[in-house]
DNA sequence: ACAAAAGTGTTTAAGGTACACCCATGT
DNA sequence: ACATGGGTGTACCTTAAACACTTTTGT
């Protein structure tokens, strides 16, 4: 006898996107405003339904794309938010992703979309249904996956300074850290490489430039080398 | 306009339990003989499917208890697992939980449900379709959580011994671990009640019996108390 | 008396934290 | 010459890790 799943019920799977950016001083998540009812106006993540065939990490990799132009960027799947009647509209539950994306790399894309707007972490609105929840759990995911993984290099330019590495990493973590200390640990890590390249617009003097170096972390990793910050 | 969702794609939404276990010596997960094809004979974790009227977290409580008799149990959603061939038999995605028990206290319930076993962890079969890719996962959050959380003690007897606390660390994170030094820090986090009583089975001298004081961790928790071990 | 597990502290190494001044440059 | 951000090193403290012997009691 072969099993047959015929009596059980199917339901919609929505993705929705926590997108989070940032712009040299601030951690920022992209939100759209609703056109359409119910919630019509309010700001809310960026959604989609599954299809039938494609995979979660697809679905929500088509859905950035769609509503973005954005492509190619650092996703993970959150969690699962199931409740029943967290759609008003009908039964749905929705799997959050988030995403790290670069600002200033994709700002053209992100311009052609009218209703998308980046928002301060910190000055978020309200947004719709259980998103708020949503984005809760990702910034808790976000610290520690940047604390355990060097994924925090996604929001920055390819190359960057010591200074726009630290504020990112106050921004994500929401705390000041010790600029020498700061610095001292990232060099203990030993996965960066030092540019001869200076970056001259934050200061006079100039200040060098940086860029992760994924191959030598890959073989660090590979000789059991943990990353900690 | 009320946008409706009438042409979206609904699917299966599975879920599938990673029921871990200790028997003072191993951790164990719980699995079952598939009595239907595809894949009859083969072992598998417990699954069942969510229904329109419930959440996860109570399709999850629901399979559990259908499947073992097992009711009020630490379980934590993990993850999606969404291949679209994942599942032969139907496009289905399935939502992994794992959950702990206490194998002594839940022996009865168990013995009465013939096609579920307990296997070492390290000695599991091969399990069907994406499954050991989902206890992979599970073990990994697994160890974790048990170092960030004390949930340890949900696969623990109320009242233990410090040799077992430590085993069952040891078995968690598969690797020895120093007794003085275990002791010392478990004693520092200042979370368990030292009782008066011994339990007389494991020696001749007998050894004290602690239980985790969750009033005082709770408290400690709210004054800034970090658990980690 | 001996076997078997329980219980107990100290020393050392490593990592984390706090902290202040000089440098280079454009205006 | 001065204002602005860039860059650098050390002392202290906390936490982690290594390590061995004595106690109790049933047989």
């Amino acid at each position: 006898m072969i099993h047959n799943y015929n009596s059980e019920d199917k339901v919609l799977l929505a993705v929705d996107c926590i997108i989070f950016g940032f712009d040299e001083e601030d951690l920022k998540i992209l939100l759209v405003k609703r056109d359409f009812e119910p919630e019509r106006g309010k700001w809310s993540l960026m959604g989609g339904f599954l299809k039938r065939n494609e995979d979660l990490d697809q679905a929500a990799n088509r859905i950035l794309h769609h509503l973005t132009g954005i492509n190619n960027v650092y996703m993970e799947q959150l969690y699962n938010f199931s409740k029943v009647d967290r759609d008003p509209v009908e039964r749905t539950i929705s799997v959050a992703y988030y995403a790290l994306i670069n600002i200033a790399e994709h700002k053209q894309e992100l311009t052609e979309n009218y209703s998308a707007k980046w928002f301060s972490f910190s000055e978020a609105p309200q947004l719709i249904f259980d998103h708020d929840r949503m984005v809760q759990h990702a910034i808790h995911r976000l610290r520690y996956r940047t604390s355990t993984k060097p994924i925090g290099f996604e929001l920055l330019p390819e190359k960057f300074t010591m200074r726009q590495l630290q504020k990112l990493y106050e921004a994500i973590l929401n705390d000041k850290l010790d600029k020498r200390n700061f610095i001292n640990k990232i060099n203990s890590l030993d996965i960066l490489l030092k540019l001869d390249e200076k970056d001259m617009n934050s200061s006079r003097k100039g200040s060098f430039l940086y860029m992760f170096d994924e191959a030598k972390y890959k073989k660090k990793i590979a000789d059991g080398f943990s990353f900690r910050l």
